[in-house]
DNA sequence: GAGGCCAGGACACTCAGTGTCATCAGCTAC
DNA sequence: GTAGCTGATGACACTGAGTGTCCTGGCCTC
């Protein structure tokens, strides 16, 4: 993994060959795809552990807290996490910036979590539409969230920001 | 397109090469690349249309419109069309569902219109942030009522959806 | 009818991704 | 300590997406 941001860093995500990651790794292709299933998967491993940790943020909600509130409290285990990967970020998403199939793949994990969202809000007895729509607002604003944290210099914003898109989300859907 | 949607749906998207896809429609697989940039692309043709029917939907949105109002207006001449296009987006939808790099590919089209739609909201004077937040609202709105409205059998219910989704939207942002 | 233009064919090539078998290190058992 | 098992990696061949390049033939214009 180290070996492949590194190299898609120096000379482009597009022209990088697996070979070359592997080689640059000391393995083989076939090894390569032996931990991720293809070359974009390489920056997305991280995904499982962002679930977990708003699954586990949401699971210490108050249970009459409101379907929103519940999915805006995963927040804050990521956030945490997020404060020392500010750096990190920052590589990784102009990297993305720059490939549209890394968009995609960026695009369908964040899916991915809204409908483990969605699961863990029906889990507390929340209505099926009304779960989606939850769900899918939070990643909403998680989404522009980490777009605005990955565009300024203070690493511990986070969850400061995520207040920030979360009122400017409510004030617009007002009525 | 229709030979490979025709192939897509009877022996499943992976299943079927650009070959055939070309030799049924009489034609080589370099020119099926000549039209369509990647083999998921055939499936996604129509979101040119999408984008300019809904952009041509919003401008003509009162000019003091809220922001959210703006980004709705565009729905009109798009459900108008989707009527006709029930059985298809029906098919459509089966092979997307069984296919995650398709998925993928709807993401990326539907965050593309939400930039559009950003782009547009800015345009009507309406502020950045908000602008962002507004237009994601709106496509998580679309997305949603897009999947109930293939799911059930009226084809002309996109519209009555919409509103369905954007008041369950408005409920479960509400402060 | 000569010249120019352009859509499509022919063909070779790169690279992502997969199936399959061989190898080798470490562990367990007796 | 050796026989046998297991799991990780290498070797290697293969398929299919996608691209670069050159060629051909139809059509349009003067």
């Amino acid at each position: 993994m180290n070996a492949a941001i590194v190299l898609f860093d120096e000379q482009g995500y597009e022209e990088t060959t697996i070979a070359q990651i592997a080689e640059a790794a000391g393995l083989t292709k076939r090894t390569f795809f032996r931990y991720f299933s293809d070359k974009r998967e390489v920056l997305f491993s991280g995904s499982e552990e962002l679930e977990h940790r708003w699954l586990e943020g949401m699971a210490k909600a108050p249970v009459d807290a409101a379907p929103l509130s519940a999915v805006m409290a995963g927040v804050d285990p990521v956030a945490e996490i997020f404060v020392e990967r500010h750096a990190f970020a920052r590589v990784r998403s102009r990297i993305i910036a720059a490939n549209p199939e890394l968009q995609e793949r960026e695009l369908i994990k964040l899916q991915r979590l809204a409908e483990a969202i969605k699961v863990a809000l029906r889990d507390r007895g929340v209505e099926s539409n009304q779960a989606i729509l939850a769900a899918e607002a939070g990643i909403t604003v998680f989404h522009v969230t980490f777009a605005r944290w990955v565009a300024q210099d203070d690493a511990t914003a986070f969850r400061r920001l995520t207040d920030e898109s979360l009122n400017e989300l409510r004030s617009v859907t007002a009525a």
